[in-house]
RNA sequence: GGCCCCGUAGCUCAGCUGGAUAGAGCAACUGCCUUCUAAGCAGUAGGUCACACGUUCGAAUCGUGUCGGGGUCACCA
């Protein structure tokens, strides 16, 4: 209809006004509830243009309107606001048009270019954590998105599997797990511990380990005994406690923190790591086996824990294949001069001009950087899946920088593709208590937290659902559906970009703005329309002002959709669903349905309930949450 | 310090391509289940949209500055 009254006047305004307008000139919003109108259009740009009075402009082009779009009602004009008042026929046909389209706001399924979604993206020495969870339903909802509006989408993760990071855990485990009375180390199948969970157990006791011996280290600079330590380490020693002369409180503890770091790559412990990690490049054939056993236990993890996410990847990326990629680009951005050399062979991309800064491509040595590797693998992506458009990743916002460089140097390394990558940038998710640290132990453990906003839901849904002739099965996936669901809907509801607040008790909330909140009024219209016996057809039904407003957010859906995808922003998703809900209840609280004696009204009001399910499911279902038929 | 993001009700968040009286939920208080699922609905109360200046017929929204919070400025990943 916009699309329509935009059109009309572009083609008869000058005619009519002589005056020429801008497509920008025309604004239009929703008619505020208090007064009569389905759409407005804002006229104040116009009637400057038109040398009158915004209500005598006002009530001119209402004319003009009226005349050309036969669905025009009526108009009204308060102040600068045309009202415009739309035909219930309109609003009719518009239900129809919706309860007879099964995909209702869906583009043509692989009518557009391959979009890549790349999420999760873990460090396998890490258990998965609340902030996971966040990015982990953001990139699954965006995919599903970009599928809703016609794309093929490939998910991705990249899995961070290799460096020293790795080698600490088995160093670790090598070196500090029991032996039990069989003469085997710890394993997930002799401690029953997830995979993931063991090996991040020893990467926390390589880190307490190598404190230790730190400290020592520090001590015995303290004394001044400095055999067998690097000159450079104890140089630099020396110039930091120097410095800490005269010094506050605050500037010792920065200098103690660097003294730290030295001792610490001092110690033996960092020195066999560092071995380790020599071997592994050298592919030592024990350390490879050490390292592919230990990953194979935080893959099962891994597996455990996405299962419960209801998250999965079409493709996997491990940095051990591709941490190499990019080296031959450099050689190709130095030839073509976008690329440059300094005098110890480093390889520099100079971004002054763009505002940044120069940026490191490849160290002096040879080897690579974590740029080197983004860029070798952006590329190598692109070559693999020839159809592709577009790349999303899904990082946290702490990678801005990151990523801005990342795209502009493939920008000027000639990809054009690199116009349509983006950076799925995200807030990070705070405690009341302030925010995660590993360190002090408060960071929210993914399957935790998922099995206690599971354990909660069953223990709300028992208290107060509507379980008659359910099996136990059926009810604990419901329960799970509802908890996952809960959380899902917390954390996506807000908008990506922005820091947020997780209150664990607020998370298994299921009043007011809730997954659960919505998935009862889900629940509640299946058992409605499974009640009808049958649907007929609603011509010569009378549309009231219930039926209106939401026929109306029904026919926004497609173009939220849309909007989300161009956003990023599943959260637009949710709250748009919340909406629909919200204006649903009322509906149902204030119309009365099967009890409705008109047929047409009834069968109205029944396609009306009908088609918000359809289109709450189809929603919920681009986040990633189910919804029930009964709760 | 340079750059980036954020600041809206007691709390958590919408609204931000400028438009009418700034909206929800939670928490507090009042009502509504012998008609369809009360995980619901209706209502009361709660605001200097951090602050200042500017642009405009019109600013929570755009610009500049100030204050406050966070991030980032590695030959780490």
């Amino acid at each position: 209809m916009e699309q329509q009254i935009k059109a009309i006047l572009l083609a008869n305004f000058e005619s009519t006004f002589q005056c020429a307008i801008d497509e920008k000139m025309i604004q239009f919003q929703l008619t505020r509830k208090e007064f009569e109108g389905d759409i407005t259009l804002v006229v104040f740009p116009f009637s400057k243009l038109m040398k009158s009075s915004p209500i005598d402009a006002a009530n001119k082009i209402g004319e003009l309107l009226k005349d050309k779009i036969a669905e025009i009602e009526s108009f009204n004009v308060v102040q600068g606001f045309l009202n415009i008042v739309i035909a219930p026929s309109y609003w009719l046909k518009e239900l129809s048009e919706i309860n007879q389209d099964e995909r209702f706001g869906f583009e043509t399924a692989n009518s557009k270019a391959t979009i890549m979604v790349e999420y999760s993206s873990p460090n396998t020495n890490k258990p998965l954590h609340l902030g996971h969870l966040r990015n982990n339903f953001l990139g699954y909802a965006v995919a599903e998105i970009y599928k809703a509006n016609g794309h093929k989408v490939v998910k991705t993760q990249i899995i961070n599997d290799r460096g020293i990071h790795i080698c600490k855990s088995m160093l670790a485990w090598e070196r500090f797990s029991p032996v039990n009375a069989q003469g085997e180390r710890e394993t997930p199948t002799n401690t029953g511990l997830k995979g993931d969970k063991l090996v991040g157990k020893y990467y926390v006791e390589f880190d307490k380990n190598l404190n230790v011996e730190a400290k020592e280290v520090i001590a015995k600079w303290d004394k001044q005994a400095f055999d067998g330590f690097s000159e450079n380490a104890v140089a630099e020693y020396k110039k930091f406690t120097a410095a800490k002369e005269d010094k506050d409180e605050k500037a010792i503890a920065t200098l103690d923190d660097k003294i730290k770091e030295l001792a610490k790559n001092e110690t033996a412990l960092m020195k066999d790591v560092k071995q380790m990690l020599v071997q592994w490049e050298a592919r030592d054939p024990q350390t490879i086996e050490l390292w592919k056993m230990m990953n194979s236990w935080v893959y099962d993890g891994f597996g455990v824990t996405y299962e419960k996410m209801q998250v999965d990847f079409d493709t996997l990326y491990y940095e051990s294949d591709t941490y190499l990629l990019g080296k031959n680009v450099v050689e190709e951005g130095l030839k073509s001069g976008v690329l440059f050399k300094k005098e110890d062979n480093s390889v520099w991309i100079d971004l002054t001009a763009e505002g940044l800064d120069e940026k490191l491509l490849l160290r002096g040595d040879g080897t690579s950087v974590y740029m080197t590797q983004d860029l070798g693998t952006a590329i190598e992506r692109f070559k693999e899946f020839p159809d592709m458009e577009g790349m999303v990743y899904t990082v946290g916002n702490e990678q801005d920088y990151h990523f801005k460089v990342l795209f502009l140097i493939l920008k000027k390394m000639g990809y054009s593709w690199a116009e349509s990558c983006y950076h799925l940038s995200y807030g990070m998710v705070d405690l009341p208590s302030g925010k995660m640290k590993s360190r002090e132990g408060t960071v929210v453990d993914a399957d935790d937290l998922i099995d206690e906003v599971v354990e909660k839901a069953k223990e709300m849904t028992n208290e107060r659902g509507h379980l008659e002739g359910m099996s136990e099965a059926e009810k604990e996936s419901l329960f799970k559906l509802i908890g996952l669901g809960g959380l899902k809907y917390y954390l996506l509801k807000v908008d990506p970009k922005k820091r947020m607040m997780f209150n664990p008790e607020e998370s298994i909330e299921l009043t007011g703005n809730t997954g659960p909140f919505i998935q009862y009024a889900h629940a509640r219209i299946h058992s409605l329309v499974t009640r009808a016996e049958s649907i007929g057809s609603f011509e010569g039904a009378n549309l009231g002002a219930e039926e209106k407003e939401i026929i109306k957010l029904l026919s926004q859906y497609p173009a939220v959709i849309q909007e989300a995808a161009k956003e990023l922003s599943p959260a637009l998703i949710a709250n748009f669903v919340y909406e629909l809900v919200k204006a649903f209840n009322h509906f149902y609280q204030s119309v009365p349905i099967h009890i409705e004696e008109n047929l047409a009204n009834k069968n109205l009001r029944l396609i009306i309930c009908i088609n918000v399910g359809k289109v709450i499911n189809s929603g919920m279902s681009l986040l990633g949450i189910d919804v029930p038929e009964k709760m």
